[in-house]
RNA sequence: GGUCCUAUAGCUCAGUUGGCUAGAGCGCGUCGCUUACAACGACGAGGUCGCAGGUUCGAGCCCUGCUGGGACCACCA
C-alpha cells in the first residue's frame, strides 16, 4: 500500500503540456506495442482505414478515428492484446493529382528516367493546364508522388498522435510500398489462376481526362444541361423520328430500336432505314428495354452512347461503329458504312464541338424537325472527373464480384450476414449494392502511379501481343514492375520486338490494393506466424460512403483466397454535418483543422466530442461540445486532486462500512456493468454517459457530502470508510474515463498509480462489490440536499451559510436510510438541527428554516 | 421509381423489451468568490415528443398513412 509519499499531486493540475508529456511517455515506454507472442483468442485485430494522405485531414477524419480508438482502449484494458496498425493509401490518383499540382509536373510515358531530374519547389500556384505542367517520365514521377506523400503521412502522424491513437507506430504500411506491391500482385496473380480474375476486351465507362478505365462503384450522376433533338430517319415511305440528346453519335449509329409491343412500330421491324447525313442503312429492332413513352418511342442504338446501348449491341448482337477516342475526341477515320465526306467534318472534334457540328449539318439538311428542347438530365461521371464518361472499348482487367453470376452472388450476400455491422442497418446497403451489380469489378486504370499488373505478353513474328497467354512471374519475384522487369525466360532485349515481349501497361485501382488492407496489415505471406494471430480480424471501421468499394472488395478478396469475412465486426462512423446541416467535408467547415482544434480545447475535448455521437449517426461540428469535455476534463483534475489531497491512499474495499459509501459503490457496480456492455454492443455513447453522469454526481453531492467526515471530524473508522470509498471510485472512474479522456486520465493515474492507466485492467464487479448497500440512499440524500441547496438560493444567501434548522418528510423506509447518513447531511447543509418526520404519501419534503 | 436513416426544450442530443408528473448538457434567468474547481458552483424557467389515424388498461416508443430533413440506388433514347 502507498503512503502519502507515493502522491505526486501537483498544487494547481492543469491540462497544459498535457500532451506532449504523454505522448513522449507512451512512445518511450510501447504502452500500445502489439505484443505478438499472443493466441488469436487473446488478440483483438482492427483494419485501420489507411487513410488518403494527399492533402490535409479534417474532423471528419478525427470524428471517426476516435470511435476506433475507444474500441482498442477498451479492449486493451479488457485484457485483450490489441493488433492496431497504421496504413496509409498512397497509391493511385489522389496521389498523382497532390504531385501534378504541387509540383507542376505531368507523367510522360514515353520520355525516360532522368536521373538528375530535380522538381521545382513545391507549392501553391503551380500550372494546372497540361500544356503548361513540365513532362516528366514514369519513373521520375512515381519518385516524386513517393516522396511527397511521405512528407504528407508524416503530418498526419503528428495529428494521429495528438489525438492519442493508440496506434502500435513500429511499422505503418503504405499501400505503395514494396511489400504491399507484392501482396496485392500475388493476390491477383491467385485470382488470375483461379479463374476469378480475367481479361476481356469489351465497352467500358472510360473518362477521357485522365484517360483511364473507371468501376461502376466510382459512378455518380450529376444533373447536366441537354437538348432532345429531333431527327428523322428515312424509309421509302417517309421518316421516322427518333429523339436524341446526343446527336453527334449518329455516326456511330447501328440500329434503331421500339419496345416489342409497340403497335406504331410493328410494321418498321425487321427492315431497315437510312441515317440522316451519314447514309448508313440501318435495321430497326424489337426490345423490351426500349420505353414506349420515352421521346417518340423509338431510339437509335449507338456504339456506345450508354450503358442501355451496350445492353443492346449485346443482346441483339448488333455490329460496332466506335467513334470516341480515348481522348474524347471523334475518331480521324469514318466506321464502315458511313458516308466519308459527311464525317470529314466532325472527324478530330471534340464530342462538344462535333454536336455543334452536327445540329449545324442537321439544319442545312433539314433533317432536325424544329428546335432543340433544353433539359436537365443525369449524365454519368467518374467521382473524381469533371468531364462526362464515354465509352470505349478497351482491353481491361476484371475480379468476379457477382456481377454476372448469381452463386458468387449469393456467396457474397452470405458473406455480409456473417458480419456483425453497427449500427445493424447498416448491412442493408451492403446487400442491395451487392444485388444490384451489373457487371464484374473493372480493377485495371490507364494511370502511372499504382500497383502493376504482374503480367507480359509475348510477341508474335509480327509484333503482335499474344493476350489470351499472359505470362507471369513466379510468386518469389514479386514484386514486379513489366515495364522494366523482363519475364521469365527472356532478356529486356527482347522487350517489344517480335518474337518477344511487351509488359502489360495498366496499373490497378486503388481498392484492388486497400481490398488487401487485412492480409497487407498482418504480413500475409511475409509472416504467416502474424497473420494467423490477426486474421480473420475482429473490426472493420470505416465510414457509410464506402461501403461498396473498401468493404465489399475486401469481403470479396477474402471470400476467394481464404473463403472467410475479413472480420466479424464493421463499425460504421457517421458524418460531420456543419451547422447547416451539410456534410463538413464539402464546406467552409472543413477549413478547421484538427490542430487548431487541439490547440484551443485539447486533445481529450475533441476526443470527448466525437465520443458524443453513435455509430452510423451523422453529427453537428459543435464547438460547445468540445467545451464540455474540456470543463469534463479539467474537473477530473481537480475532484482527483482534492479526493487525494484528503490523504487518500488505495482502493480497500474492507474499510467501507458506511452506509453512504455502501449506496454509492452500488451505484458504481451499476455503472461499470452499464458501460461494460455497451461497450461490448460497440456502443461508446452509453458507456460515456453513465460514466459522465456517475461522475458529476460523485463531484457535486457524494464528495460534498463526506468532506467533513473524510477531514477524520466523527473519528477514524468513519474517516476511513469515506477515505476507501473515495479511493474505489477515483480509481473506478479513471479507468472507466481512460477510453475517452486518455491524457487527464493518464495524468491522474500518474500521481498516486504505477504504470499506464492504459494497461490497466477495465473495471469488474469486483472493485466495487459490497455486502450490503442501498443505491436508493444516494438519490435521497442528494434531493435533500439539493432542497436546503434551493431554500438559500432563493433566499439569496451563500451556501455556506448556516441552517437553524430542517424538517424532513418521508415514508419510514426512507426516513431509515436518510438518518443512517444524517450526519453527512448536516455536516454538507451546515444544519444546526436535523429533524425527520414520517409521511404518508411517501412523497420526500423538506422544510428548511434559516 | 425503389431503399435506408431521421423528426423529443431556443441549440446538440438521451429516452433500453410500451409502464408513475418526458431527461441531460449548452444557452437563458437568479444567486453565490465556499481553501478541489470563478476556465467554478448552486438554484430555476423552458417541451400538446412532426401531423393524422390505429392497436392497447396504458404509446415518445408498436402498426398504417401523410409531411419535413439527410443519404444511397435506379432512371440517361
Amino acid at each position: 500500500m502507498a503512503d502519502m509519499t507515493d502522491l505526486h499531486v501537483p498544487e494547481k493540475p492543469s491540462l497544459d503540456g498535457l500532451e506532449d508529456k504523454w505522448i513522449a511517455v507512451w512512445d518511450e515506454q510501447g504502452t500500445y506495442r502489439f505484443d505478438r507472442s499472443k493466441s488469436r483468442e487473446e488478440i483483438y485485430s482492427i483494419d485501420t482505414p489507411p487513410i488518403t494522405a494527399s492533402g490535409s485531414l479534417h474532423v471528419g477524419h478525427v470524428f471517426s478515428y476516435t470511435h476506433t480508438d475507444l474500441v482498442a482502449r477498451y479492449q486493451r484494458m479488457r485484457g485483450r492484446e490489441v493488433f492496431y496498425p497504421m496504413g496509409w493509401d498512397d497509391n493511385g490518383l489522389p496521389s498523382e493529382r497532390r504531385v501534378q499540382n504541387y509540383y507542376g509536373v505531368r507523367c510522360d510515358p514515353s520520355l525516360h528516367y532522368d536521373p538528375n531530374f530535380r522538381p521545382p519547389a513545391g507549392g501553391e500556384g503551380k500550372a494546372t493546364r497540361p500544356q503548361d505542367q513540365i513532362p516528366i517520365s514514369r519513373q521520375n514521377f512515381v519518385e516524386l508522388c513517393d516522396q511527397l506523400t511521405a512528407e504528407d503521412e508524416k503530418a498526419y502522424a503528428d495529428v494521429w498522435r495528438r489525438l492519442a491513437l493508440s496506434v502500435d507506430w513500429s511499422d505503418p504500411y503504405r499501400t505503395i510500398d514494396r511489400r504491399s506491391t507484392a501482396i496485392s500482385q500475388k493476390a491477383f496473380l491467385r485470382n488470375l489462376a483461379r479463374g476469378e480474375a480475367y481479361q476481356a476486351e469489351a465497352p467500358s465507362l472510360w473518362d477521357t481526362t485522365f484517360r483511364t478505365a473507371v468501376a461502376q462503384a466510382e459512378l455518380e450522376d450529376r444533373e447536366r444541361p441537354g437538348a432532345y433533338h429531333r431527327i428523322a430517319f428515312h424509309k421509302a415511305d417517309g421518316p421516322v423520328y427518333i429523339e436524341t440528346t446526343r446527336p453527334e453519335l449518329l455516326p456511330a449509329c447501328v440500329a434503331l430500336v421500339a419496345h416489342p409491343d409497340d403497335e406504331r412500330y410493328q410494321p418498321l421491324f425487321g427492315t431497315t432505314v437510312r441515317t440522316p447525313l451519314f447514309a448508313a442503312e440501318v435495321p430497326v429492332v424489337a426490345h423490351h428495354l426500349a420505353e414506349p413513352d420515352k421521346g417518340s418511342g423509338i431510339a437509335m442504338i449507338c456504339t456506345f452512347g450508354d450503358l442501355t446501348d451496350v445492353t443492346w449491341w449485346r443482346e441483339l448482337q448488333l455490329p460496332t461503329r466506335a467513334i470516341v477516342g480515348m481522348d474524347g475526341r471523334l475518331l480521324p477515320d469514318p466506321p464502315a458504312g458511313v458516308d466519308a465526306a459527311a464525317y470529314a467534318r466532325i472527324a478530330g472534334k471534340t464530342v462538344h464541338s462535333a454536336r455543334e457540328e452536327v445540329v449545324a449539318m442537321l439544319r442545312e439538311s433539314g433533317e432536325m424537325e424544329g428546335d432543340p428542347k433544353p433539359i436537365t438530365h443525369p449524365v454519368k461521371f467518374y467521382e473524381k472527373g469533371d468531364k462526362p464518361l464515354e465509352i470505349v472499348t478497351t482491353r481491361q482487367w476484371y475480379i468476379r464480384n457477382g456481377g454476372r453470376d448469381t452463386t458468387i452472388r449469393d456467396a457474397l450476400v452470405g458473406r455480409g450476414r456473417e458480419i456483425d455491422f453497427h449500427p445493424a442497418h447498416m448491412r442493408v446497403r451492403y446487400e442491395h449494392w451487392v444485388e444490384g451489380l451489373t457487371g464484374d469489378w473493372l480493377i485495371s486504370r490507364q494511370r502511372f502511379f499504382g500497383v502493376p499488373f504482374p503480367v507480359w505478353y509475348a510477341l508474335d513474328d509480327e509484333g503482335n501481343p499474344d493476350h489470351d497467354k499472359p505470362i507471369t512471374p513466379d510468386e518469389s519475384a514479386l514484386p514486379v514492375d513489366p515495364s522494366s522487369d523482363a519475364p521469365p525466360g527472356y532478356d529486356e532485349s527482347q522487350r517489344g520486338k517480335p518474337g518477344g515481349f511487351i509488359g502489360d501497361p495498366d496499373v490497378m485501382d486503388t481498392w484492388a490494393t486497400s481490398s488487401l488492407s487485412p492480409q497487407i496489415a498482418g504480413g500475409w505471406t511475409f509472416d504467416d506466424d502474424l497473420f494467423g494471430r490477426v486474421f480473420p480480424m475482429d473490426l472493420r471501421p470505416q465510414g457509410q460512403d464506402i461501403i461498396r468499394t473498401w468493404l465489399f472488395s475486401t469481403v470479396v478478396r477474402s471470400h476467394f483466397e481464404f473463403g472467410t469475412v475479413p472480420w466479424n465486426n464493421a463499425g460504421i462512423s457517421g458524418w460531420i454535418l456543419d451547422p447547416d446541416r451539410k456534410k463538413m467535408s464539402k464546406s467552409k467547415g472543413a477549413v478547421v483543422t484538427p490542430i487548431s482544434l487541439f490547440e484551443e480545447f485539447g486533445s481529450d475535448a475533441v476526443r470527448y466530442w466525437s465520443a458524443s455521437a453513435r455509430l452510423g449517426t451523422d453529427a453537428a461540428f459543435d464547438t460547445g461540445q468540445m467545451k464540455i469535455g474540456r470543463r469534463l476534463a479539467i474537473k477530473l483534475l481537480n475532484a482527483s486532486k482534492f479526493a487525494l489531497g484528503l490523504g487518500v491512499t488505495q482502493p480497500d474495499l474492507s474499510a467501507v462500512t458506511h452506509p453512504l459509501d455502501r449506496a454509492l459503490l452500488v451505484r458504481l457496480a451499476d455503472v461499470v456493468e452499464t458501460a461494460t456492455l455497451a461497450f461490448d454492443r460497440y456502443d461508446h455513447t452509453r458507456a460515456l454517459e453513465a460514466t459522465e453522469t456517475f461522475f458529476w454526481t460523485f463531484c457535486d453531492d457524494y464528495v460534498e457530502l463526506v468532506k467533513e467526515r473524510a477531514y477524520g471530524e466523527r473519528g477514524e473508522a468513519q474517516q476511513a470508510s469515506a477515505k476507501a470509498t473515495l479511493a474505489i471510485a477515483l480509481h473506478v472512474q479513471l479507468r472507466l474515463f481512460a477510453p475517452f479522456l486518455p491524457f487527464v486520465t493518464e495524468e491522474v493515474w500518474s500521481w498516486w498509480q504505477e504504470g499506464s492507466v492504459h494497461r490497466a485492467e477495465w473495471p469488474t464487479l469486483a472493485d466495487v462489490a459490497v455486502d450490503e448497500g442501498e443505491a436508493r440512499l444516494l438519490g435521497l440524500v442528494g434531493d435533500a440536499l439539493s432542497q436546503v441547496r434551493k431554500a438559500k438560493s432563493e433566499a439569496k444567501v451563500s451556501m455556506r451559510t448556516d441552517v437553524a434548522s430542517v424538517v424532513i418528510s418521508a415514508d419510514n423506509d426512507a426516513v431509515a436510510l436518510l438518518q443512517s447518513a444524517g450526519d453527512d447531511l448536516r455536516s454538507a447543509g451546515r444544519i444546526a438541527d436535523l429533524q425527520f418526520a414520517t409521511a404518508g404519501d411517501g412523497e420526500l419534503a423538506v422544510r428548511v428554516t434559516l
